[in-house]
DNA sequence: TAGATTGTTAATCGATTAACAATC
DNA sequence: TAGATTGTTAATCGATTAACAATC
């Protein structure tokens, strides 16, 4: 997948000036974020201070992620909120249609399916997976389980092309290979291990309890917010 | 609470070589994790290519990590696996008895209160807050649900340091700030807002659209893994 | 001893900060 | 014009990598 198309077309996109960092990533979600709720409160222009402000973020850096997009502000005014809600949304791969398939319908991924934040940014959640008879068959939601047999079926049939994984650490690096080979291009990963996947596909992990501990280890440390 | 007492004993613990950076916090949450998996399975030493091999993380790292901890690997020989987690156990706060409170205990408030993983980190969720009166009086697993009403006296008789928000963005803020007011010294929040909280106090955030939005992002820039 | 592995250094890489000319 | 704010540079800071002497 690496390198399949010959030229993917960077070069007609003359806007996107300099590669985006993981750093500048993070932020940008969190751009998108505030922006959206500015847009809310039907405000039509920001500064790169008041951003930074309202999000903890120095201005120069705000300046400075939001020149990944391109020039899109306008000195001695400020940016449109409308405009670097488009940009980011592009660049974020948000214009795309993400289908997401849950895999484990227990507590957490039951709490995952109900949770509105992933529909609003986008993302629809087209099936979710269980081992446990007693909830396949039924629905959270309007989101329907399927028999864990049936992952491979459902990420084709769905056009999956993300997963998320909320069962146990022991069931997940198989669970994590089979979503891979069905095709699915990125997991986000709750279970407490690392895991390693034959072939092109993208991690990200979300580890609870190791969040709280270093929440803990801030406050022991003193170092007061983050 | 900055400089409050003159000097906390810093020099009575030679072995605590190097302040710990952020990015050296995070990974010792991982060695731990892995390193406990290694002591259920009985193995009783590791190398540094070895922990970093099962975590994606170069050898160099982990031994400049564990350095910070002291002098406890051998030459030639590899780091104990018990020594490792009895060390960072310590120097993460961990020693430490933690009391949490849930605020929040709507769908993702319920998952997390039943999350197993809380509890084998050591940390204890002593009660949760909700406003719905249906709920309160109940429990969830064996832990009470109190009124909104209640949030000052319960972090005050159940001696809590850690809040856990999982309410909407919108109260968000100023829950934040009565539990800060009420004596709590750090928040995990799981309300997709910045914080902005007047007093001492640590704030760790998880977003989990933002975590999918990370990983599509990943995935359309082709990055793969990370 | 010989092989393995740590602890630590110097070199590299990347991200943030401060500053300011350009310009609305 | 004068005031505000961007886009971008150079300087600083911090983290990672590569290498290797120390030593088990």
């Amino acid at each position: 997948m690496e390198n399949s198309s010959p030229s993917v077309g960077r070069e007609n996109n003359p806007q996107s000036a300099s590669p985006i960092s993981r750093a500048t990533a993070v932020r940008l979600s969190l751009y998108l974020r505030e922006l959206r709720r500015l847009q809310r409160e039907a405000v039509a222009g920001i500064s790169s201070q008041d951003l930074g402000n309202s999000l903890g973020v120095s201005d120069a850096v705000v300046r400075r992620d939001l020149a990944c997009l391109g020039q899109l502000g306008r000195r001695g005014v400020g940016y449109s909120v409308q405009e670097l809600i488009c940009n980011i949304c592009e660049i974020m791969g948000m214009a795309r249609d993400w289908h997401v398939l849950l895999v484990g319908a227990g507590n957490l991924g039951t709490a995952l399916l109900r949770y509105r934040g992933f529909g609003e940014q986008g993302f629809r959640v087209v099936a979710a997976i269980d081992n446990d008879p007693r909830r396949v068959g039924g629905k959270i939601g309007d989101v329907e389980i399927f028999h864990l047999d049936q992952l491979e079926e459902t990420v084709e049939t769905r056009q999956v092309s993300l997963g998320i994984l909320a069962i146990p650490a022991e069931d997940a690096p198989a669970i994590a290979q089979r979503l891979a080979t069905a095709g699915v291009s990125g997991i986000l990963n709750f279970a407490p291990i690392t895991l390693k996947i034959a072939g092109d596909i993208c991690v990200a992990n979300v580890d609870l309890a190791a969040e709280l501990q270093q929440l803990a280890f801030s406050v022991a440390r003193g170092t007061s917010r983050r």
